[in-house]
DNA sequence: CCCTTTTCACCTAGGTGGTAAGAT
DNA sequence: ATCTTACCACCTAGGTGAAAAGGG
């Protein structure tokens, strides 16, 4: 599926001239894996089918196996600095699976890991030799604003609420105007 | 609206490294205004609301004055010779209109006038001076038969059956299977 | 019990010709 | 009478969380 919120930035500084590739990855911030906090029927109330939870995370174990890195380039991908910097970059193509062997190109998660989203900058080298000079032709940003835990089902209300009042097409599951929420 | 069908072409020959822009535009077959077979209510059968007339076209008189020739780039443009090479390229993003005021930077042509699509191959050359080779840095392709008559609706059944049963968005106008067609 | 998978109703977004009303 | 415009039901295409079913 997508990420949502999306991954957004606006860009300064390019060569307006110059190609560039837009690109992101995602880099586990820790070695854990979490777990839910338990629901505990005998103290709290009873509730019937999906239970949502507390809003915090418990360590539930070291990590899974690594998922393959794979990196998401932006679709308008090579492109001009100028035509970078002129609006703001959106990824809303981007999209995260949790199946190891996806074909179909999406960034691959863990479920119940925490990931950092990384933005990197390439600068296309119009120089023959340019392999040489692959170090210092890119630049690498990290938001750790936009951290988040990978999962397959919302933990947490709060959560759901939010993506129901500001995404488009979660509209149906609305109950008032998101403007007044 | 879109053109439909859509002007698509597989291209070869190009140097899969170099950039190209690759754009239509839409030039008119003659210089005459068309108009229908008159529909003459004494001699043929009564027809309730809208009247399907022959097949033929006549001639209505001078072409009305000539619309801003406008033009289309693919939205993939630029791109790598390999880059356009490798699949069949496909204009399905062009739309026709036929408001002079257009600000969407659709194509715009008269309506019951016959138009020449072309389409055009530009080699984006890298030397500095390239407005000097701009003559021989474009190659245009013209296909006689996707010429047409530009309606605001559609003259002849037959057109519109062909129309129903090849356009997927047009399916709710089907009554059998276009297989069978 | 906790988590994942599958299916679904309900949306967004936009491309069809039909149709009735409008314009000349 | 002929052509154009505006609106519509009905599609394609695909992004939502809910809910039920499945797995360990």
């Amino acid at each position: 599926r997508r990420m949502f919120p999306t991954f957004q930035v606006k860009i300064f500084g390019m060569d307006p001239m110059a190609d560039y590739m837009l690109l992101m990855d995602f880099v586990p911030v820790d070695d854990k894996r979490y777990r839910q906090v338990p629901h505990c029927p005998r103290h709290g109330a009873r509730l019937v089918g999906y239970a949502f939870h507390s809003s915090s995370w418990l360590v539930a174990g070291k990590a899974d196996p690594a998922t393959p890195g794979r990196v998401h380039y932006h679709p308008d991908s090579p492109a001009k600095g100028a035509q970078w910097m002129k609006q703001i970059v959106s990824f809303d193509k981007l999209k995260l699976t949790n199946n190891l062997l996806d074909d179909n190109g999406h960034i691959i998660l863990n479920s119940m890991h925490r990931y950092q989203p990384r933005f990197h900058v390439v600068y296309v080298d119009p120089r023959k030799d340019s392999e040489k000079y692959a170090e210092e032709n890119f630049k690498t940003f990290v938001f750790e604003e936009t951290r988040f835990t990978a999962v397959t089902a919302y933990q947490n209300h709060r959560i759901t609420q939010l993506k129901i009042a500001s995404n488009p097409f979660a509209k149906g599951f609305r109950d008032c105007d998101p403007e007044d929420w």
